[in-house]
DNA sequence: CATGAATGAGTCTTCATTCAT
DNA sequence: AATGAATGAAGACTCATTCAT
C-alpha cells in the first residue's frame, strides 16, 4: 500500500466528509426540482445521495441548515459562472455586457433543475429572511454590474436618449423573466431563444455596438464562453 | 332602520357557503404570502378565515384541492384585470399595449401578497403538473396578446429593424422579471419604478408612438385605469 | 281527504317518520355488509337511504343507538322467522325440528347481507356488552328450543345412545358454522348444501324419524315453509 | 454472573426490530379482543406495546397493513397448531381426526382473545377481500383435511350410511359454531364442553372407532397433546 | 319533519431529529 | 464517520353531532 494509491483508494476522512456533504447538496437540488420544496424530505434526500437516513443531521445541523447551504451553494455557483463569463469575454464593454447577459442561458445555470431550485427558493423568500438575504444579494450584485456596464456603454456610444439605470433594470428583469419562462413555458422556450431575445434588444438599444450583421458571430462567441462546475447535477 | 338595509340581513345558506369558500381562499393567499407554502397549514388557514378546523375538507376535498382553487382564483383574477385594462384603454394600439404592460403594476395585481402567492406557485410548478398547466396558460395568453399588439404596432410604425416576436417576448419577460423584483428587491423596487422602466423601453422601441414628452402623461393615465375586484385581500 | 285514500297519498307524519326510520335501518345493514362496520359512516347510511346528513341524529339519538336498533331489528326478524317456521311446520316433532334447523338457510335469513351484518355484530360483541346481550339472547332462545325438541325426539324414538343436550348443542353449533361458511366460503357453500348437511346428520342421529328415502321430500317441504318480512333488503 | 448469561444481553438491532414488530402484533390482538376493531387505535396499540406513537407506521406501512399482518400471524399460528396436533396424534385415522377436531379447543387457539380476534376479522371479511382470502384459506385447508380423514374412516369402518363429504362439512361447521359459542355464550360454554359435544358426535357417527367406553381416555389423550407457541398473548 | 353548513374532537400518518450501535 | 431503529410533535383528514334555516 503506497501513499500514491489510485483514485479508488479510500479517501481521507476529511475528503470523504466533504464528498458526502456535496452529494447531499446535489441530491437536495434534484429533489427540489423533481418533487418540489414541500415533498423534499430528508429521507428522500439521503436516499437520493445513497446515504443513510440520519446523515443530514450529522453533516448539517438541521433541515433548514441544509436548505440554506443549498441556496448558498447555488449563489456561489452563480457568482462564479458570472465572474468567469465576465473575465473570459473579449476586452470591450459590449462584449462584457453581452457575456454577462448570456451566462444565465448557458450551462450549468440554464439547467432546468437549477432554475427550478432557484424559483423554489424565490417562492419561499418572502417568508424566510435568510433566503431573502441571499436572493437579494445575488440580484443586487448582478444589477449593479449591469448598471455600470450600461453607463459606460451609453457614455461610449453617446446614446443620449437612454437612461442607463432604467435600461439596466429592464435588461436585468428581462433576463429573470426569460429564466422563469424556461421553467414555466418549457415547450416554447429554450436558452437559445432567450439569448436571441436579449441580443435583439441589445441591437435596438445600442446599434453602434451591436450592428445587425454582428449577430450570428456574437452568438457563437457567447456559446464559446466556458461553462463550469458540477455539470453532473 | 329600513327593511331594505339588506347588507346586514342574514345570508341565504347558499350565499353563506359561497362566502365561507371565498374567505378560505383569501386566507390562504395571505398565509402563503406571510408564512410561505411550507408553513401554510390548514389550521392557520381556517383560523385566518375565522372558521373551524375541519372546514377546508368540507368546502374543498383536500389541502391540494384548496391550493389548486387558490391558483385558479388568482388566474381568473389576473385575466379579469388584464382584460379590463385592455378594454378600458384608449382606442390606439399604443394605448392598448401600454395598458396591458402596466396592469401588472397596479392594484390588485401589484399587491405584494399577490405576487408572493404567484411566485410560491411558480416555485412548485415544475413538480406539480396541475399548477404548471394553470401557470403556463396565463403566461401563454398574455404573451400571445402582446405579440399581436407588437406586430400591429411594428407594422403601423414601419419599425423595420424590429422583430415583433422577439420584441414581445422581451417585453413580456421584462414584466415578469420586474414583478419578481417587487418580491425579491423590495427596498429598491416599487410598482412605479417598474412602470417607468417598461415605458422607457417602449419609447426606445417605438419612438413614433411613445415620444419622450409623452411619458409623464401616460404614466398618470395608466394609473387612472380602474383597478378591480377583491381589494380586501 | 278520505280515510281510504290511495297508497300514493301523502303519509301521515307518524307513518312517514316510521318509514324513514326503517329506511335507515335497512341502509345500515346494507352498508355494513358492503363496507364493513368500520367504513359505515352516518353520511353513507343517510345517502344510502336517500335522506339528508343530519337525519340519523334526528331519528336515533346517536350512531351507537342506530347500531343497537339495527341489531334489535335483526334479532326481532330472526325470532319472527324462526317462530313462523316452527308454527307452520307439520305437527310432528321431527317436522318441527327440521323446520327450525332449516330456517337459517331460507330467505330472508340466508341472505348474505344479513349474515354479514350478524357476523359484524358478533365481531364487536366481545367488547360491547349491549351487543353481547342481544346476541346471547338469540343464541340462548334458539338452543333452548332445540334442546327441548331433541329431548322429545330422543324419548319418542328411544335413542338411548344419544345425550339430548350434547346433540342439540352440536346441531345448533353446526347451524352457526354453516351460516359462517355462507360468508367465508361463498364459492363452495350455499344454503341448499347447508340444508343437506344438516339433514344428513338428522338421518344419522334419528334414523327412525328421518329415513333415507324421506330426504328429497323433506327438503322440498322445508323449502315450502313461508319466508318472510322485508325481502327488499 | 457468567458471560453466557445471554438472555439479558442487549439484542442485536435486527433482533430488537423483530421483537418490536411482534409486540405490536400481540398488542393489536389484545386490543381487538378488549375493545373491538372500532376502538383499536394505533395510539392504544402502541401504548399497549410500550412503544411510541409513530411506531406502527415504521414497522408496518399503515394501520391496514398492521391488521393484515395480525391476521396472517393468526393464520400461521392456527396452521402450526393444527399441524402439530395432527403429527403428534396417535397413528390411527380415528386418533388423527379427533386430534384435529379438538385442537380448536385447546390453548392457545381456545384462548378467548384469540377467538375474539378471529371473529372480528370474520366480521370484516365480507368487505375486505384481503381478509376474505386469508380467512377462506384457513377454512379450506381445514375442511379439506377433515374430508380426507372422513373418507378414510368411512371406508375403513364400512359406514355405508354416511356421505363423507357431508359428514365432514358438518363436523367442520360444528367446530366453528362451538368456537363462536365460546365468544357469545361464555357463561354456558367452555372448551371442555365443546370437546365433549364433538366427541359425542364422533361416537354416533363412527361407533366402531369411538366406542362409548373409550371416551374419557381419548379426551385425556387429546388434552395431553402439546399446546404451543406464544402463550404470553 | 327535514336539511346541510359548520364544528371540533379524534385518528392516521409523516417526518425531522435523536442516539445506541 | 455512518447507520437505522425509535421517538414524538405536528399536520391532514374524517366524521359524529349540532343547530339555524
Amino acid at each position: 500500500m503506497l501513499e500514491n494509491a489510485v483514485q479508488s483508494a479510500p479517501l481521507s476522512r476529511a475528503e470523504g466528509k466533504k464528498r458526502s456533504r456535496q452529494k447531499l447538496i446535489t441530491a437536495t437540488i434534484n429533489s427540489i426540482a423533481k418533487r418540489g420544496f414541500a415533498d423534499t424530505t430528508l429521507a428522500r434526500v439521503s436516499a437520493g445521495a445513497g446515504l443513510s437516513r440520519g446523515i443530514v443531521n450529522f453533516h448539517f445541523r438541521s433541515k433548514d441548515a441544509l436548505f440554506l447551504e443549498v441556496l448558498r451553494f447555488l449563489s456561489r455557483e452563480y457568482q462564479q459562472n458570472w465572474t468567469r463569463a465576465f473575465d473570459q469575454a473579449g476586452p470591450t464593454i459590449a462584449e462584457k455586457l453581452e457575456a454577462v447577459l448570456m451566462v444565465d442561458f448557458e450551462p450549468p445555470l440554464s439547467n432546468r433543475n437549477r432554475v427550478a431550485a432557484w424559483f423554489a427558493f424565490y417562492g419561499e423568500a418572502k417568508s424566510r429572511p435568510t433566503y431573502m438575504t441571499v436572493c437579494s444579494e445575488r440580484d443586487t450584485d448582478t444589477y449593479d454590474a449591469i448598471i455600470e456596464l450600461c453607463q459606460k456603454i451609453v457614455e461610449e456610444g453617446g446614446y443620449t436618449n437612454l437612461e442607463p439605470q432604467l435600461v439596466a433594470d429592464g435588461l436585468g428583469a428581462m433576463g429573470e423573466g426569460l429564466w422563469l419562462d424556461l421553467l414555466i413555458s418549457p415547450h416554447d422556450s429554450n436558452p437559445e431563444l432567450a439569448k436571441l431575445t436579449i441580443q435583439n434588444y441589445l441591437k435596438v438599444l445600442f446599434p453602434k455596438h451591436f450592428p445587425i450583421a454582428h449577430r450570428a458571430a456574437d452568438s457563437s462567441e457567447a456559446q464559446a464562453t466556458a461553462p463550469t462546475s458540477h455539470p453532473a447535477i
